[in-house]
DNA sequence: TCAACATCTCAACAGTTGTTGAAATAAAGG
DNA sequence: CCTTTATTTCAACAACTGTTGAGATGTTGA
């Protein structure tokens, strides 16, 4: 993850519409949803403003995209995702580790698979 | 952080000059700097285009000022990081902890006070 | 008080972004 | 083949964003 991804990134996440659908296919899974369902959750948008939004994310690196039939299936870049956290991470870290502990401890209850479900 | 904090941050961080300024301020440390520094920092930048991209990054929480003297001190605003971190997180833990565990891996090498200057 | 310094405010402009609606493409089933 | 379903592409338009330069505001030390 290099600035120039972190920024795109960034960018498609600072959009209402995009970020719902992000956080929709991160809980729906590996497996994703077709697109007409995420339109369908999104308040019913329009076909072509999910397809703007869905290629935005997916130029963005942040969803992936594979035909299933007639439907496109969409689904979350785990590893874009985490690739952002450590970028914004690195940074928190440059000489001040302690700064970070509040983000590390909300990790470690919540992500660690020794403690999964503490999720809140 | 909810959904409106999280957009104003993920927008606030979407422009190369502010995401700059970000990590500047991120490794400079609790104490800040002043605008001015900032600004030759980012390749000299002019004054307003400085206050306007500090104010815009003080408007979503991710930076805070105090005066000091005829300076300026911008700082960067640690909780609202780890809050934003914390929000992304929420969403990827969301019946899948174990697609965390990059992230986790990450930050438990780079930010546990017991593994210190491990940053990458 | 005045001059120098540090930063902010404002209006104008160019460039970018998101929405809409209509038309095009692609696949499935009768 | 033709119809239906699913999604994308495109042009037009309104709204928003970042830059610039000029001027205002606040602070310090002589």
């Amino acid at each position: 993850m290099d600035e120039k991804q972190a920024l795109a990134a960034f960018a498609a996440l600072s959009q209402e519409t995009r970020l719902r659908i992000v956080r929709l296919l991160v809980t729906a899974g590996p497996e994703g949803l077709p697109a007409g369902a995420i339109g369908d959750a999104m308040d019913g948008a329009s076909s072509s403003r999910m397809s703007f939004h869905l290629s935005h994310l997916e130029q963005a690196g942040l969803v992936t995209s594979r035909r299933d039939g007639r439907s496109i299936l969409y689904a979350a870049a785990y590893p874009a995702l985490s690739g952002l956290i450590e970028f914004l991470m690195r940074d928190c870290c440059g000489g001040h580790p302690d700064i970070c502990d509040p983000a590390f401890k909300t990790l470690s209850t919540c992500c660690s698979p020794s403690v999964t479900g503490a999720c809140s």
